[in-house]
RNA sequence: GCGGCUAUAGUUCAAUGGUAGAACUCCAGUUUGUGGAACUGGCUACGAGGGUUCAAUUCCCUCUAGUCGCCCCA
C-alpha cells in the first residue's frame, strides 16, 4: 500500500496508524532460540568434522535419537532433584495424552535406546557418538540458550577405568583437533551407592555443625542434595567446604582402585589433570568418575566448561535394565564455537568457487544453464547471478567475490556457441567454443593456482 | 526463577513532546556488452499494547525480546 506524504498532518497520522495496523506481524524467534547464520557455519562445521573424525578413529558409532521422549525418562534418569528436571524441562502433553519432554540432555535417551534395541547382545563395550540439539527452559544469556547443541560419546558395558580414560582422551582429542591449545581437565570421584551414603552422612554432619555460616541456598541443598554444597560459589561456603571431608578419602575399595587406575592411565597418556574435590556435577546418575574440561584455568569454571561427563554405572538399573556399567562425555557446541572466536581458533572454510558465470539476454541465459551444468559435472564449482541483467553488475559481483575467471555469454556468443573466458587478475580474455569450455577453464585454474 | 541496564533502517549510531537523519551495506543508473574508483538515485526503522497530552519515537505503566549479575548448566 503506497504511503502518501505531504497531506495534512492529522490525516496523515491517522492514515499511517491505520496502515501500521494492517501490517502483518513480524515474527521473531521464540525466546532462547536462535538462528545460526551462514557466517558462523564454518566454525560449526569445524566442530562437527572434528567430532566425526575422532568418533571414527575410536570406533564410536553415530546414533541419532528423538528430540522428544517421555518426560518420565528424564525424571527417573537425570533425577528429580536436579535443576534440569525440576524447572528446566520443555514439557507438554500430546494430543494423544502422552506426557513428553524435549530432551534436556542425551544420556537417558542413549540408555533407553540401548535397552529398547537389545544392545545388551551387541559386543561390548557398545560405543556410541551423537550430535544434536538439546532443550532447557532456562533464562537465556550469552552462551546459554534454550536450544543448544551437544555432541557426546558413550561407552556402555565395560566397568574398567581404562574406558574412562579413553573417553577423556577422546574429549581432549576433539578439542585439540579443533585447535584449542590450553585446556584444563578437572577430575574427581564421587563413589558409588556402596560408599556414598556413609560419606554423605559424614559430610552432612560436618556441614550441620557449621550450618549457621552457610548461605541460604546451601541450607536447602544440605537437605536435598548435600553434595551440591561443595560447588557453591559463595565465599562463606567455599571456606567451609575447603575443610570438609573429601569424597576421594572415603571411597570403598572398588571405587578407590578404579580411580587410582584411571589416574595411572591418564599419566600413561601424559594427560595432565587437576583433582578437584569440589567437582560434583549437576546430574544424579553419576558414580565414581566425574570430570569437566575447561577452556582455560579460569576461576569461574562453571561457565567456562566446554563439556563434562562421567561414569553412570547405576543408571541402567534406575531405568529398568540390568546393571550395566557405562561412561560418557558431552560438550556444548555453541560454547565451543564461542570460545573458538574468543581465542582466535580458525574456522573451517570449504573451497569456494573461483569461476563466475555472467550472461546477457534471454537466449544467453538459457544457454548458460547448460554451461553451468557441464562445469558442475566436471567438479568445477561456479558462482552466478542468473537474475541479473547487465554485465557491469555481474562483473562487479564477481570482483567482490574474488573470482579468478568470469565466463561471459552474450547474445553473440549464444548464437556462435562460444564463451568468453575472462581472467579477472590480468583482465585478458579469449573466446572459446562451448565444447572446449571445461578443458579451458581447468587449464586456466591450474595456471592460476 | 530473582535483580540491574537496554530497545530507532540489514548493520553501527544520531536527533526530537509537533512522527525521524547519517555512515556502511544492498539494489539501480552514469548512452545502449566488461569489474575494482567516483558520482547520482532508490529500498528499508521508532519492539508490542495501554496511559498522560491538542499532539508521544520522546514522559509513565504493562508485555515482549536482548544483555549483564545471581542461580544453574553446556
Amino acid at each position: 500500500m503506497p504511503r502518501k506524504k505531504k497531506v495534512q498532518p492529522v490525516k496523515e497520522a491517522v492514515a499511517k496508524k491505520r496502515t501500521r495496523k494492517l501490517k502483518p506481524k513480524q515474527f521473531q524467534t521464540v525466546r532462547g532460540m536462535r538462528d545460526i547464520l551462514p557466517d558462523v557455519q564454518p566454525y560449526w562445521q569445524k566442530v562437527r568434522k572434528a567430532v566425526e573424525k575422532i568418533a571414527n578413529d575410536y570406533s564410536y558409532n553415530r546414533i541419532d535419537l528423538p528430540l522428544v521422549e517421555f518426560r518420565e525418562l528424564y525424571e527417573r534418569g537425570t533425577g528429580k532433584g536436579t535443576d534440569i528436571v525440576e524447572k528446566e524441562m520443555f514439557k507438554f502433553k500430546t494430543q494423544g495424552g502422552d506426557d513428553v519432554a524435549l530432551r534436556p540432555e542425551g544420556t537417558p535417551g542413549i540408555v533407553r535406546a540401548y535397552l529398547q534395541n537389545g544392545m545388551q547382545s551387541w559386543s561390548k563395550p557398545v560405543k556410541l557418538s551423537y550430535i544434536g540439539p538439546m532443550y532447557r527452559y532456562d533464562r537465556p544469556q550469552e552462551g546459554r540458550y534454550r536450544e543448544f547443541y551437544q555432541f557426546g560419546f558413550e561407552a556402555i558395558g565395560e566397568k574398567d577405568a581404562i574406558l574412562d580414560a579413553q573417553v577423556i582422551q577422546m574429549a581432549l582429542r576433539v578439542f585439540k583437533t579443533i585447535g584449542f591449545k590450553k585446556m584444563s581437565l578437572q577430575i574427581n570421584s564421587i563413589g558409588c551407592s556402596e560408599c556414598r551414603p556413609s560419606y554423605n552422612s559424614l559430610l552432612v554432619s560436618y556441614l550441620n555443625n557449621r550450618k549457621k555460616s552457610l548461605c541460604m541456598d546451601c541450607k536447602k541443598r544440605l537437605k536435598n542434595n548435600p553434595l551440591r554444597v561443595l560447588d557453591c560459589k559463595e565465599e562463606k561456603c567455599t571456606q567451609i567446604v575447603s575443610q570438609a571431608p573429601q569424597a576421594i578419602d572415603h571411597l570403598c575399595k572398588e571405587c578407590k582402585d578404579h580411580f587410582t587406575f584411571l589416574l595411572e592411565c591418564l599419566d600413561e597418556l601424559d594427560v595432565s589433570y587437576e583433582i578437584n574435590s569440589r567437582l560434583v556435577r549437576g546430574l544424579d546418575y553419576y558414580t565414581k568418575t566425574v570430570f569437566e574440561i575447561w577452556a582455560t584455568n579460569d576461576e569461574n569454571g562453571a561457565r567456562k566448561a566446554l563439556g563434562g561427563g562421567g561414569r553412570y554405572d547405576e543408571l541402567f538399573e534406575t531405568l529398568g535394565g540390568k546393571r550395566t556399567p557405562a561412561v560418557g562425555f558431552a560438550a556444548g557446541i555453541d560454547r565451543v564455537v564461542e570460545k573458538m572466536k574468543e581465542t582466535g581458533v580458525k574456522a573451517f572454510y570449504p573451497a569456494i568457487p573461483k569461476v563466475y558465470l555472467a550472461q546477457l539476454g534471454d537466449m544467453a541465459k538459457k544457454k548458460s544453464l547448460r554451461i553451468f551444468e557441464e562445469l558442475e559435472k566436471a567438479g568445477i564449482g561456479v558462482a552466478e547471478s542468473f537474475g541479473r541483467g547487465n554485465l557491469r553488475s555481474q562483473l562487479n559481483q564477481a570482483n567482490q567475490l574474488d573470482m579468478d575467471l568470469v565466463l561471459i555469454i552474450g547474445q553473440r556468443e549464444a548464437l556462435d556457441e562460444t564463451v568468453i573466458i575472462k581472467d579477472m587478475k590480468c583482465g585478458s580474455q579469449e573466446v572459446v567454443a562451448f565444447r572446449k569450455v571445461v578443458d579451458q577453464v581447468r587449464k586456466k585454474l591450474k595456471n592460476n593456482s
